[in-house]
DNA sequence: CTTAACTGCGATCAGTGTTCGCTTTAAACC
DNA sequence: GGTTTAAAGCGAACACTGATCGCAGTTAAG
């Protein structure tokens, strides 16, 4: 019912507490990049920062509430301004930093969030973050509301603008991320997927699927947003965030529909 | 390592299972119907079928696979033609059934996808599904593909555009979600929200942030995809599927430039 | 008929999130 | 300055989870 950042992290009595949220946050996340989100147990947790399970829940009333300590911690990793830090603390109007159109903006700030969740993978597990976003959350949709200042959507758009735009980014990279484990997955089992595919598409039903299956399988790679187990010629570990790979490109064509005004029309191919 | 669909359901040997992974789907999407993915416990469901936990892990590995056998079984309920239950069963094509451009075909499927997630809340919170899809996910996949038969996209980009159409599709439904909760939580708290977004707000920083809220926060709803509570005039409790609603509004503002030939510029507004 | 493979399942294990109750510490109040 | 009040720290324990083991009963293959 009640969210984290709506209680305050200490009450003026008591002893003063020898941890904070922050440390919590931070602890946490070392974990999960370690093991995986499965990593960040209450007990884990506090062993980390050297206590036990019960002093935890003086910070926190629940292990969810740790995550989301988390995903406002890795929101808190975004640059707005070129090699400037932000201090959202201090009283101070953002950057206006968009030079350009809104969707150079906007692109770049999805390349820092692809770098974010190949930092952290744990975050395109986590759950649907709380309604109610924490201080670096809100500096970050700050920002992108600037980036779409210039936009000729009215005001209650915007806000739902910035939500399709992060999941999309998150979407994206979740897509990255399971190409990148079927590439695996896909060396692993060989036979057994191929089994299992070629059963069903070899006896005629599904054209489609054995079509689209058909023209990535053989080499030959189009180039364009390929679905293999790592897209382009050569697999490139992480991705190189170029004018023109697979993730800019996407992007890019989905924003130009998002940002365009609703009257245009669909160029119908 | 292996997937549930790689395994044979039954081997001829032993004596005849008194259940079957359907009956085990049906259960726990039942309970999930109820109480939300947290009531679908291995306890829970062997309950539900009338048998003890240890019994389950005849037929399922682990929990995580009974959540990917519900997550086909919900797949299994998109009809693709008018009015005819697919058969999948049966080798046969799937109908050609996009009357028109592949656009309407998407928003038909689209609409279909929310209704389902409508119906089951649980799927949204679903964490990705494995690689390795069951056969309904297979089918609808298939179904995909045929729409998009008539694109300008290249087979390999195909694959690509079926799982971001798949994630936009859960994207909005997620979003749609998450309002409706975030006007019910909006009610509960009041006046402790309220304190922490104008506190945020009020003194300079974040101004884009203010200006959207007061955006929205004011009467005059602009009609167009509004991030409010309740989208539109009037609350309506699901969402009306009209030609010109949030949903299908944006959706097919996205698809237009998901859909564009890769070539095309982008309207600069 | 023998053998081998499978099913059903009671008992049980390790591990999880969370709570209780107690002592200790420090700020607030008179 | 002494008293009150609220919080911090935390050992012990609880309820519950997913999963495993081993055995008895059942069926088909050789």
């Amino acid at each position: 019912m009640e969210s984290i950042w709506l209680r305050p992290e200490r009450s003026a009595r008591g002893p003063v507490p020898e941890h904070s949220r922050a440390e919590i946050a931070r602890a946490a996340m070392t974990l999960a990049d370690q093991g995986g989100l499965a990593a960040v147990t209450m007990r884990s947790v506090a062993a980390a920062i050297g206590t036990g399970p019960a002093s935890l829940y003086r910070y926190v009333g629940t292990r969810d509430e740790i995550l989301e300590l988390m995903a406002d911690e890795a929101a808190g990793e975004y640059r707005f301004s070129p090699s400037v830090p932000p201090e959202p603390q201090q009283p101070q109007k953002p950057q206006q930093p968009h030079p350009g159109d809104p969707l150079s903006g906007l692109l770049q700030l999805a390349r820092q969030a692809r770098r974010i969740y190949q930092r952290h993978p744990w975050l395109i597990d986590l759950p649907a973050v709380g309604v109610l976003p924490g201080p670096n959350a809100i500096a970050y949709t700050e920002q992108v509301l600037a980036v779409l200042d210039t936009t000729g959507l009215d005001h209650s758009a915007r806000l739902e603008t910035v939500g399709i735009f992060t999941g999309l980014v998150r979407l994206l990279a979740r897509t990255e991320a399971d190409q990148q484990r079927a590439g695996q997955q896909l060396a692993d089992w060989q036979g057994a997927l191929a089994g299992y595919l070629i059963a069903a598409v070899a006896d005629g039903r599904y054209p489609h699927l054995a079509a689209a299956l058909s023209g990535q399988g053989g080499g030959q790679a189009t180039g364009a947003a390929a679905p293999g187990p790592a897209a382009g010629p050569a697999g490139r570990p992480p991705g190189p965030a170029g004018p023109d790979d697979p993730f800019d490109r996407t992007l890019t064509r989905i924003l130009a529909g998002l940002l365009a005004p609703p009257g245009s029309q669909p160029p119908d191919q």
